[in-house]
DNA sequence: TAGTAAATTGAAATCGATTTACATGTTAGT
DNA sequence: ACTAACATGTAAATCGATTTCAATTTACTA
């Protein structure tokens, strides 16, 4: 563990200070026989800058930090590693900020950019964990910041996400397509953005195919497999039955392929069952599952490009940025039952 | 965004910086009266003290880096969720280094202690990222860290993990008891510590039943549901096929139960499949998977802890921590048939 | 070869906090 | 009233780099 600083190698090498700094920042302004001398140097002890007092002096961290709600979830997961991958590869470490959803974290996390110990803010929740004064314009309040998969509710914010409307609504006319009509949706929690939205593309798509909206065959899961078995339980009870549930996540639909099936019911000859996310596991699941693909890899990148741009002082035009979703047909739906 | 710095703070309450600093690391020393002055002010500005001008000053940057080889595996996932919760009420930041099992990467992200961007390593694979001196204590020459899960051949180093031979070696013997005399086995990477260990409890069981180990039933993975199938293919090819089959991972079990159901396998009824893991997916495929668990949030805060330990200055004994492991048995295993 | 422009280099200030060593003010004891 | 002991506060050094500005060297022109 070499203790060596910035002055030990600049006395080694005989010159300044600022010369051996300039040699990492802008070597072009080294002469070339400086340059080869404390290259020498360095290479030979080791060298490397503290990051902290170069921080301290440039006002950057080099760090971003990722606020997501959980990052067991697979979604979250593989947009993380596109996000590391592009940070990492600009020279930026990720400061992973795993909240359960609460707001306390969240804004805990996001005050690291206010203590300087991160340089910008990649979002995956629906709130902006800052103070902020709706008199002035927001964009001038916050820090560099990508809001990425859900949704904040202004076009003052750069964001990043599928059209989730637009992918409920492919989906269920999916549905429609093999005779269905008795649709359930079991949708995320009620304060979560991408959830309104799908539940909008789900009834926007009953409604222009003519199909009456039913409130019990609506029901609030939080995303995880066992309220996909809860909800898939009620639903059972129900007197009239749904022959297709649509589920706003994959975990959720494989809790319901579950519960389904443990009851004796065959998917998706009986009920078929939709997910959305296309987690790795969702080809898996036995019927594999139908269900709405998001590009995870493309999503984590997107955002951090935008974020890195930012951070480069590049103006990035705030609003949201649509990534392309893709209907994923596989074998957990079939033809409505007559 | 309020860019007020301690001498601001200092001024506005009229003492000097070092009571403002005071007041944040040793209020004991500074007099009720000051005292309250000094935070009615730095409640009203919402003053926080920027960390980077701290961390140079006292040498300790507050993150900690977390070294894994994939964060999209739910075992890292899980592993890492609790690491991030023991880092963050202990006032410490998590840096994620997602390596791909990339060495160059492992080490870039051991690079940040050693930069002072990380005060603290927790490593997840089987490498000493640093390069160390034969010749001196490998204690000596390593930053606070602990190695979870995988295994580092070096009884300096502190570890927490599973036993793999004795939990691969209690999966094997349950298999046995079932009347398996031809088991599988499809192990991690070659060069992955944990799993050669589970290779050798697999390897030890079968010894000390007295059942011949057949080479052809031992295949390499890669712990990834894709080379489960490509494994489950393989085995199916062979002249004596084997009547269970043991994956080193939940994923490839999951890929082999999905390859020999498509092939028109029933498991367990044909053959018996055995994951390792228990990550969450592995109760809700079908049929339900029989595994060893792991018990990731304790993996993942006893890491944390023993490392948060070490930060404090108290001395941590060196040497492996075993935590219990557990067998789910569930509906891929059943009775060999005849 | 002198004179000037351009390319290098270095000294010192700076980033924002912490902390040491010292100064001041207060209280208590004789 | 005087001094010792203690509580509190301050000035200034410090952490390790970067960067400004000035000084110096080099390169080139006339």
């Amino acid at each position: 563990m070499a203790i060596l600083g910035i002055r030990d190698i600049a006395a080694l090498a005989n010159v300044s200070p600022a010369t051996v700094s300039r040699v990492f920042s802008t070597p072009e302004m080294v002469s070339k026989k400086t340059l080869n001398k404390v290259q020498k140097i360095i290479d030979e002890v080791g060298y490397r800058p503290n990051r902290m007092g170069a921080s301290l002096r440039t006002r950057k961290s080099g760090n971003i930090v990722a606020i997501i709600p959980d990052i067991t979830n697979p979604v979250n997961a593989g947009i993380i590693r596109a996000i590391e991958q592009g940070a990492q590869s600009a020279g930026y470490s990720v400061l992973l900020g795993d909240t359960q959803g609460l707001e306390e974290r969240e804004q805990h996390y996001a005050g690291l950019v206010s203590h300087g110990q991160a340089d910008g803010l990649l979002l995956f929740c629906s709130r902006i964990p800052f103070k902020t004064d709706p008199n002035l314009p927001l964009m001038e309040q916050l820090p560099p910041m990508v809001n990425g998969n859900e949704r904040i509710d202004s076009d003052e914010v750069i964001q990043v996400a599928v059209d989730n409307v637009a992918a409920a609504k492919a989906a269920i006319n999916y549905l429609i397509s093999l005779g269905h009509k008795r649709i359930a949706a079991i949708t995320g929690p009620g304060n979560i953005a991408s959830s309104n939205e799908r539940l909008e593309g789900y009834q926007l798509a009953l409604n222009e195919a003519g199909i009456e909206l039913d409130s019990a065959l609506q029901l609030e899961g939080e995303y995880l497999v066992q309220s996909g078995m809860d909800c898939a339980r009620q639903l059972l009870l129900l007197p009239q039955r749904p022959t297709a549930i649509f589920c706003f996540s994959d975990d959720m639909a494989i809790g319901v392929m579950k519960f389904l099936q443990k009851q004796g019911f065959v998917v998706p000859d009986d009920i078929s069952v939709m997910g959305f996310d296309d987690i790795n596991y969702a080809k898996f699941v036995t019927p594999s599952l139908t269900t709405v693909h998001q590009p995870l890899h493309e999503i984590g990148s997107t955002c951090i490009e935008l974020l890195l741009k930012q951070l480069q002082g590049q103006k990035v035009e705030p609003g949201r940025r649509y990534l392309p979703f893709e209907l994923k047909v596989r074998d957990s739906t079939g033809k409505a039952p007559e």
